[in-house]
DNA sequence: TAAAATTGTTATGGTTTTGTTACAAATGAC
DNA sequence: GTCATTTGTAACAAAACCATAACAATTTTA
């Protein structure tokens, strides 16, 4: 669940956008002011929607301070157009930019896009293995080119385990990793996917790879 | 990888743009005035980004100059609305018009909006499946000859899908691809169209392929 | 301009996936 | 080999998700 840092000093707007993320699956802190909105930026924040107008320290500088040391994605929310030359001519590094008035629709449609943009250029998701095939983008998944029907869940483990040779990985591990932070179920739902997991990949040979249990640790998986 | 033509007096716009083009995958050279322009135009460019204010030739004059010996898409940049009128009005040949304040990701999307445009009008874009025809230049689509009769959001949905098989495309993935990037609606609108979709391909067999659902994440073309 | 076609939105009910639990089986320590 | 602990499995319950239909809005056509 990806992290937003929402930095307006109208709370009206940053409450609206809050619920508005939530709704859409995303996660998200609220700054109202410039030096806050830096503060906050250190708690692992995946997108930044910065407005311009704030006190303390404007969203041109807080733009500028981030780009100092990251390239997490920042949508600059500007009251006016005329903010435009500002935007483009400072070359502050942002990734999009809205104006006001804006729906929540719109900015949300953005958001997902600048993800999506960002998750395509740096990750391609595909993970090849012998006889493995696992794409995360396309939601596919074979096994001498024979599909795997995998559900949402199954994918997401099996890619994450495949991606991390050797690694083991505990039950609470993997529902950060697949379930996501803010996830508090039982880790035996783990053992339950990987189970089901387990009985589509057994339907075909593997003979160089498989998935094991470490005992009183989790999971692995393992290219022998 | 195609080649831009960024022209616009404003040295830091063009900067800008040329990032996050070169990011997008696309090669540019910059001119920052409407002679050198026309200079650089000559050297194998795909697509021209043009500001209408521009010393010594602005750009009206230079779009209508290329257009004496070229089809080169070319989106003209204005700095406010009214232009619009002459744009279209004065029929000087644009493809396309973007408003200034725009952002980058505005800028890149209708670039390849154009070139995409551009793309089904000269390469027929036709695909062949088994018995499935669908040809997205005529906006026909047919199943053992015998002619769907697909609305322009259907074929399009189709098209895309059966020409990416077994890629399973998100709702937004597809909002942006059949859409556009300005499209701000529910996303259960897709769910609507590929209804509609299903219902008019199943009065036909196909029974070697078919428009699957990929339960938490979308809908794919498959060939069995 | 009116009618028709297309497109967008919403509510409902049904389906698939996911989460949980209980119990059996396996494992490792002793 | 026995025991305590961990894991596998199956069945069920809950939640998430989707298909459909009916209707509203918009666009196109006549």
């Amino acid at each position: 669940m990806p992290k937003l840092l929402i930095a307006d000093d109208n709370l009206q707007i940053t409450n609206i956008l809050k619920d508005y993320a939530l709704k859409e699956g995303f996660e998200s802190v609220v700054a109202s002011t410039g030096t806050q909105a830096l503060e906050l930026f250190k708690t692992d924040i995946d997108l930044v929607l910065l407005d311009v107008m704030m006190p303390e320290l404007d969203g041109f500088s807080v733009c500028k301070e981030i780009r100092k040391h990251s390239t997490t994605p920042i949508i600059m929310v500007t009251a006016r157009g005329e903010d435009y030359e500002r935007i483009m001519g400072l070359d502050i590094g942002a990734d999009d930019y809205i104006v006001k008035p804006f729906s929540p629709a719109e900015v949300m449609a953005r958001v997902k896009a600048v993800l999506r943009r960002i998750d395509v250029q740096s990750n391609s998701h595909i993970i090849d293995i012998d006889n493995l095939h696992v794409d995360l983008t396309a939601f596919k998944a074979s096994i001498n080119h024979e599909e795997l029907h995998l559900t949402k869940k199954e994918i997401e483990l099996l890619y994450t385990l495949a991606a991390n040779n050797k690694q083991a990985f505990s039950r609470d591990n993997l529902l950060d990793q697949v379930w996501g932070y803010s996830y508090f179920g039982d880790s035996r739902t783990v053992d339950a996917h990987m189970t089901r997991l387990r009985a589509k990949l057994d339907k075909y040979d593997h003979p160089k790879w498989d998935v094991k249990t470490v005992w009183g640790v989790g999971y692995k998986f393992e290219v022998l």
